[in-house]
RNA sequence: GCGGUAUUGGUGAAGUGGUUAACACAUCGGUUUGUGGAUCCGACACGCGUGGGUUCGAUUCCCACAUACCGCCCCA
């Protein structure tokens, strides 16, 4: 085998696409209904733009990132997540004006980049769906924003969820909280683990994500974010929990979720399946949050922002453990069968017609005998067979047959040519 | 980046330091030179991930590399 893809990487061959393509539709569909449009940006930013976002001492910068010199002497990353590319085009295409209705809401789907040993739903290359909207702070956005992403998973035929919520609160909480819990946690030091005395001062609240059991217990009894809420953070944060409770959504408040990236703050989210296929337990397939601020950091005017992010890779494997069943959009209307050198010309006229008026049509193109071609359609799953041979030329006719009843009718090849659809009506049905 | 397991045809796989690398499915052909899902017969690895080494001889032993999967880290 001389070339192989690269690490991390996968092909997504035909019958797999098609799952891609019920994702895809699907999710379209129903951005559709909450009005958010496509949004498409490039896959590669300056190097800045993800490290000025997510934080330079998160793990994407530091060690996940694909970053590259360009020929120009560019510093390039392949964008490891969505959001602060689409953060940058809402700046440089000045979508904050004001013929810009508020909020604006975009959604993408597409590659994303990460440098990362490969696992089972986790690819060097994998793909999200992700939404952002800007310029608003309503806590009904925020709550939209999380009836939408259960709403786009209940879709998609997953439906044993959990909505794990909590807030960063605003920088005031947060600074506040950051100092609280530093102060908490030096004195135990010695017992942290070496992961988490690094986390300790770059980004203590990582230290609460800790999968190391002793760091669990010690966070146990940490001080919680809740406590250190301004007054305006905690109306916020009720007000969400408010309207989700009036949506009849159920979710849990776990003061430990923290998210990977920086530019959180108020609302986070996970949303969590319960499933074999990503490990034991519930596994965050979908996270999200607020972002007030991350439009400034990039040098745009102040206008905040919330959103969340897919993992398709993930979500095909829950999917497919818990039997979702995928449309056939591939649906073969008629195979032709040609019997004959001399039946060549017809077989790609009456295919050609067909097509032209819209059915799924396909044919034999290896001279093969009718048994051969009969066998295919019946492995193609074709509902009609149509066969062409030297009696129906002379004839000026077509053998169509129903393969399921295997009613068999010859037919003018002009009838079927004209308007199929009629034939199948008066002969079929 | 660290640790573990694996790598045989289109697919699932068996197997051995030494003449022809099982078996099954799929595919193709024949049985039926104009008809599907059945039966029977036949064909189908210039070759056992790649590169080295050991050996009289390696797909089988050793080493390196690549990739996949699992765990750690982190996360989608």
């Amino acid at each position: 085998m001389r070339y192989q893809k690269p690490k991390g990487t996968a092909d997504i061959l035909p019958g797999e696409s098609q799952k891609w393509q019920f994702i895809e539709d699907t999710a379209r569909m129903l951005f559709a209904d909450y009005r958010y449009q496509e949004i498409r940006t490039p896959m590669f930013e300056s190097y800045e733009v993800f490290s000025r976002t997510s934080g330079d001492t998160s793990d994407i910068v530091t060690k996940e990132m694909y970053d590259f010199k360009d020929k120009g002497d560019r510093h390039i990353t392949l964008r490891p997540e969505g959001t602060a590319g689409v953060v940058r085009a809402f700046i440089e295409n000045k979508l904050y004006g004001p013929e810009h209705q508020k909020p604006v809401k975009v959604f993408y789907m597409g590659p994303m980049f990460r440098y990362e040993r490969p696992q089972s739903g986790r690819q060097r290359q994998f793909n999200q769906i992700g939404v952002e909207a800007f310029g608003s702070d309503s806590p009904s956005l925020d709550a939209e924003v999380i009836a939408m992403a259960l709403d786009l998973l209940n879709h998609f035929g997953i439906s044993d969820l959990k909505v794990a919520l909590n807030t960063l609160g605003d920088t005031e909480s947060r600074d506040a909280y950051r100092k609280a819990l530093i102060d908490y946690l030096e004195p135990h030091f010695d017992e942290l683990s070496d992961d988490s005395k690094q986390r300790l001062h770059k980004n203590p609240l990582r230290v609460l994500d800790s999968k190391d059991a002793n760091d669990q217990k010690l966070v146990a009894d940490a001080p919680r974010i809740l406590d250190y809420l301004t007054p305006t953070s905690q109306e916020h944060f009720d007000k969400v929990k408010t309207l989700l409770d009036s949506l009849g959504i159920k979710y849990e408040v776990d003061t430990e979720i923290v998210r990977g990236l920086d530019y959180y703050n108020h609302t986070i989210f996970e949303i969590m399946a319960n499933s074999k296929a990503l490990g034991s337990g519930y596994t965050t397939i979908c996270a999200g949050g607020r972002y007030n601020g991350l439009v400034e950091e990039l040098g745009g005017p102040e206008v905040s922002g919330i959103g969340f992010g897919l993992g398709l890779e993930r979500l095909l494997l829950l999917m497919e453990s818990e039997g979702v069943q995928f449309p056939d959009l591939n649906q073969l209307d008629a195979y032709v069968v040609g019997i004959g050198d001399d039946t060549d010309v017809a077989s790609l006229q009456v295919v050609q017609a067909l097509r032209a008026d819209g059915f799924s049509v396909d044919r034999d193109y290896l001279d093969r005998k009718p048994k051969a071609q009969f066998k295919s359609a019946d492995k193609l799953g074709a509902e009609y067979t149509l066969t062409i041979g030297d009696q129906e030329l002379a004839d000026h006719t077509i053998h169509v047959k129903q393969m399921q009843t295997g009613k068999e009718e010859t037919i003018p090849v002009d009838d079927v040519k004209n308007d199929f659809g009629k034939v199948i009506d008066k002969h079929f049905n």
